[in-house]
Order: structure tokens, then C-alpha cells, then sequence
RNA sequence: GGCGGGGUAGCUCAGCCUGGUAGAGCAAGCGGCUCAUAAUCGCUGUGUCGUGGGUUCAAAUCCCGCCUCCGCUACCA
């Protein structure tokens, strides 16, 4: 890839340091993961960059409530657990962002100084029901008969003297950015609702906050504090040199990958992405994302998972059962990617057990199981079933397009049906009957090179959602000598049949996908 | 209140735009096979298609009302 290349950069929110990740905030960020490992499997230059949300009241509040600094609390839950579920989840972020990093906060401030520059700040007055006892401003929806929904006492009206984003002014270009380009914001129903919330009217945004101190200052006034979505949304662009020079580094490093291609999103903070954060992109003058992408809740028992119940949630709770990959492989094939989905223990143990273990793994099983019996574990000569290498030519076809289209659980769907395809191959090619006459060595060694040779392209396939079982699988077909890493292998030429060399050591080493015993008591509440 | 989406087999969903004997996967039952992780292959059953009307020779599919779930949005005051 050449220098000047521009990047495929995706974006994950940055993570709000309040407590440790749930499934949801994995869900997300698997996501990218997937995707980008995709890109880079095509051979592209990829950013992926994900990170941490650290100012703002709440993060200041936990941070008392446990009895330390903000920075210092920050400090620890990052590295003790945002970083460490990331790395057992095996996302392959290029980089990390903390709002708290002067890279981050001198960028917001040269960017917010452009902006006041520009004229698109003004002092104004911010005026609206506050609760004393949440200490927060609330928003009409928070409020029952004019009571806080939570402490239910009387709000008062607080006034307070803030800096204003002109964020009316660019409404109108808003509306005509999203309609004219359909896919800057997906799914439609997303769409949709942006270009309603657009329409019905927008009202300039509070940028700034003097009621408490932790946050990136007001340059030009040090008594107030940048509001935290304000500050937060920047990171996308601050992380890869927004404001620096174009000859310098950051210069450079911002022309390669900007503008990001997709901005993951929560459909809760859709609006935060594709009203707020554009408009200031275009305030600075600055392209603005070719695509935000909002994908749906996890469903528990068809019911929401809410946020106190996700929380109880975590990533290892079901990693620690089924393990990483099949983790990885369940959100993304189950769950049609911008819908809601439903979640149940259930569901994953049975898909756990037909895709991954009966089909998947079982392949592989079956097949170097045969190699050793049959061929002493060395591969046969080359071979080639034109049925299986078309269809594995159109089966690359697809799921590189529903993949790079953020329809993962279509682009999965291919590749795994051509995994069963291969095992309907090896059934009906009857490879143990064919072993026992020797006359038919040929014939055998044939059937066996040629799932061989799928089986080599289903790695390559699904290294980007299980990278762990595809690289056991990488070593059992002995590949990595004849054909280098699984990760440096080309999407666009998985599919040209043959690579696997004859000769090379076959093994059957330990399952890929284990069954799993039936693990209900310990996860019903009893 | 307005807008949008959903309610189809035990489970998750497709079909609905372009009406014509109700589909897939999983689960379940029966039989076969044995290379494989009690794997796999073949066969089998399953549904008042939320509800009440209407249009039509014919409606899950089109039209109207209603119930219900969800999202966005507005507001009662």
C-alpha cells in the first residue's frame, strides 16, 4: 500500500469511562473489527479507532463516588477494563483514543478557536429545567407533570450563561446533504429519521458548561468547559491530526484518512453523529463522513436490554462458555446488522452447535482425520472439482459485497453455506468407500485435495470474524509454509483454486468448536 | 397525538411491492451411513399467516377499522 493511499477509516464511539464494557459496547466494536479485518484482508490501507469518552459531570460523579480523581479513575478503568476486553476480544484497533490526551484536547481547542473565528459562536443564555437533586438539566421527555421522573420534586428553571454553536445555520444544508445522499446514513429507517428530526426544526447547541470543571476549557474563557458531545464527537477527527499543518505529521496523517468512511453508532446516539457532528464539520470546513451507520439493540427475551441489565452483561460471561471466536461469529451472523436482534442463551448453543461445531468445525475434523488415515497426514496431489471452485469463486463474490455493504449476517450466510456445500461434497463423494479399494487412489486423493482446498478458502473467509479457530485450522492444512500468514492472504484470490501445495503436513489437532455440555443452571437465577 | 416499523410453524425469521394450493434454518420423530466433535445424509409432521370487515373467481399478500409491541417525534398541562 502506498503511502498516499487513502485509508478505509472506521470509527467505533468512544466508550464512556463510567463503568466496564457490556455486550452492547462489544457488539459495536466486534463490529468494526470484522469489517475492517475484512478491508484489510482485500488488501487495503485500513485506520480502525476506537476509544474513551473521559470528561463530563458523570465521569467526574463516579469518580468521587469511588473516591478518587477524574483522570486517575479514567486511568485505571481503561487499563484495567476497557483495554483488556478489547484485547481478549481480539479487535485489532490501530488506535486508541482518550479524550484526556493533549493530542485530543489542544485539536479541540484550536478547532473550537476556528470556529468562534468563523462567527459561529456566540454567548447566550441556556435556559431550562434543572433538577437539584440529579444536578442536570432535563429535557422536556425527563419530566412527569413537571416533577424529575427520578426524584420526583419540582425542577427549577436555572439560567446559565453559555457559549452557542450555530447549529440552525446548517439545517438546511443538512437536509440536502442526507438527500441527496442515501448512503451517508444507514440503515433507511435511520435515514429517515434524521431527515424528520431535521426538518420538524433545530436549535442552536449550548457548547459549554460552567457549573463544574472537568473537561477541555474554553479557550477564550476559562471559566466554562467544552460540553462533552461536543468535545467527544471531535475525537474522530483530533485522533488523526484535525488542525495540524498539512506538511506535518498530523497533516499528513488527517489527508489519508479523512473524511472516515463509516462512524459505528448506537441508534441512541444516531442524532449525535448525523446532525450535530457534521454541522460542525462544516462550520470548520471540513468534508463531512461518508457514512454513519446505526445499528440496533440486543434484545433479551424480546424485551430491550436495558442499560442496568447489559451491564450485568459481560463480554467474558459468554466468552468464558462458547470462547472468543464463536462470540464474535454469533452477533454478527445472528443479528441482521442495523435491526434489533434477540439475544438468548438458547440461541447461541444451538447455533453454536450446528454452525460452528457440526458444520464448521466437524469439516475440518472429518477432513484431516481422512488425510491422516488415508494419506499418512501428507496432501495429495492438486485437483480440482469445478463445481466446488465456481462456487467458491461466487461465494467470495457475495460476501465480499454484503460485507463491505454492513450486511454481515448475508455476508456470513455465504460463506457458511459454502461450508456446507463442501461437507454435502464429502458425503456424496464417499471418500471411506473410495479408500478401500486401492484402485481408486487417484479418485480419493482427489476428493480429499479438493476439501482441502475449500477448506483453505473458508479460513481465509472467516479469519475476519474468528481469527483464533481459522488460524488452527491455518496450521492444521499445513499452509503457512507454502502460502505465508492467513492474514496476508487476499480475499480477491481466495477463491483461485489450487494453492494449497501437495506434500505439505496435514494434521487433526485439537477441535476447533468443542461441544459444549449443557450449561443452563448456573445461568438461570435461581 | 403524529410518523415509521413489527405481530406468519415450538424458536429465529423470509414471503407481502408485482394477489393463485403457506416457506427456510434450528429444534422434534423415523430410517440410512460411518471419514468425523453421539458427526452426517434422506424422509416426515407442524401453522385460525394479530383481529374484524371490504375488494376479488381467488388475500399472508390490496383497501378500511381495531388490538398489541417497538422506535422516532410532539404535546396534554
Amino acid at each position: 500500500m502506498s503511502g498516499s493511499e487513502k485509508s478505509f477509516y472506521l470509527t467505533t464511539p468512544i466508550y464512556y469511562v463510567n463503568d466496564a464494557p457490556h455486550i452492547g459496547h462489544a457488539y459495536t466494536t466486534v463490529a468494526g473489527d470484522f469489517l475492517t479485518r475484512w478491508h484489510r484482508q482485500k488488501g487495503e490501507s485500513v485506520w480502525y479507532l476506537t476509544g474513551t469518552d473521559e470528561h463530563g459531570q458523570k465521569v467526574m460523579r463516579t469518580a468521587e463516588a469511588n473516591g478518587t480523581k477524574p483522570q486517575e479513575w479514567c486511568d485505571r478503568l481503561v487499563e484495567s477494563a476497557w483495554k483488556p476486553v478489547w484485547r481478549d476480544l481480539e479487535i485489532a484497533y490501530d488506535d486508541f483514543i482518550r479524550t484526556t490526551e493533549p493530542r485530543h484536547t489542544e485539536r479541540v481547542a484550536n478547532f473550537l478557536q476556528g470556529l468562534m473565528e468563523k462567527g459561529y459562536i456566540y454567548e447566550g443564555k441556556y435556559e431550562g429545567p434543572y433538577c437539584v437533586g440529579c444536578e442536570e438539566f432535563k429535557l422536556p421527555g425527563d419530566l412527569d407533570d413537571g416533577k424529575c421522573k427520578i426524584h420526583s420534586k419540582p425542577v427549577e428553571i436555572v439560567k446559565e450563561t453559555n457559549w452557542f454553536f450555530k447549529l440552525s445555520e446548517f439545517v438546511p444544508k443538512l437536509i440536502d446533504h442526507y438527500k441527496k445522499n442515501p448512503s451517508a446514513c444507514e440503515p433507511e429507517s435511520a435515514r429517515s429519521e434524521v431527515l424528520a428530526f431535521l426538518e420538524g426544526g433545530v436549535s442552536d447547541l449550548s457548547i459549554s458548561r460552567s457549573t463544574f470543571d472537568w473537561g477541555i476549557k474554553v479557550p477564550w474563557d476559562s471559566k466554562q468547559v467544552v460540553y462533552v458531545w461536543f468535545d467527544a464527537l471531535l475525537n474522530y477527527a483530533t485522533a488523526v491530526g484535525l488542525t495540524d499543518g498539512k506538511e506535518s505529521a498530523g497533516g499528513k496523517k488527517f489527508e489519508q484518512t479523512w473524511p472516515a468512511d463509516v462512524h459505528l453508532v448506537g441508534k441512541d446516539i444516531l442524532r449525535f453523529h448525523a446532525v450535530i457532528w457534521p454541522a460542525m464539520l462544516m462550520a470548520g470546513g471540513i468534508s463531512v463522513p461518508k457514512k454513519v451507520f446505526a445499528h440496533g439493540w440486543l434484545l433479551v427475551g424480546g424485551e430491550k436490554m436495558s442499560k442496568s441489565k447489559l451491564t450485568g452483561i459481560a463480554p467474558s460471561d459468554i466468552t468464558s462458555h462458547f470462547g472468543v471466536d464463536a462470540f464474535r461469529y454469533y452477533f454478527m451472523r445472528a443479528i441482521p446488522f442495523g435491526s434489533d436482534g434477540s439475544f438468548s442463551w438458547e440461541d447461541m448453543s444451538a447455533r453454536y452447535t450446528s454452525e460452528l461445531a457440526n458444520d464448521f468445525g466437524n469439516l475440518a475434523s472429518r477432513l484431516t482425520a481422512m488425510i491422516e488415515k488415508y494419506c499418512g497426514g501428507v496432501l495429495p496431489a492438486r485437483a480440482e472439482s469445478k463445481e466446488l471452485s465456481q462456487s467458491l469463486a461466487k461465494t467470495v463474490d457475495v460476501a465480499d459485497k454484503a460485507i463491505c455493504a454492513l450486511d454481515f449476517q448475508s455476508g456470513i450466510n455465504a460463506i457458511m453455506d459454502f461450508c456446507k456445500e463442501v461437507n454435502g461434497y464429502v458425503t456424496a463423494t464417499e471418500p471411506w468407500a473410495v479408500a478401500k479399494d486401492p484402485m481408486r487412489k487417484a479418485e480419493l486423493d482427489a476428493i480429499l485435495y479438493n476439501t482441502a482446498e475449500s477448506l483453505r478458502a473458508l479460513a481465509i473467509l472467516l479469519y475476519p470474524i474468528m481469527p483464533i479457530s481459522t488460524t488452527k485450522l491455518w496450521g492444521y492444512l499445513g499452509a503457512e509454509s507454502a502460502l505465508g500468514a492467513l492474514d496476508k492472504q487476499v480475499i480477491s484470490k481466495a477463491s483461485s483454486w489450487g494453492q494449497l501445495s501437495p506434500g505439505a503436513k496435514i494434521s487433526k489437532g485439537e477441535i476447533l468448536f468443542p461441544r459444549l455440555e449443557e450449561k443452563i443452571a448456573s445461568d438461570t437465577k435461581n
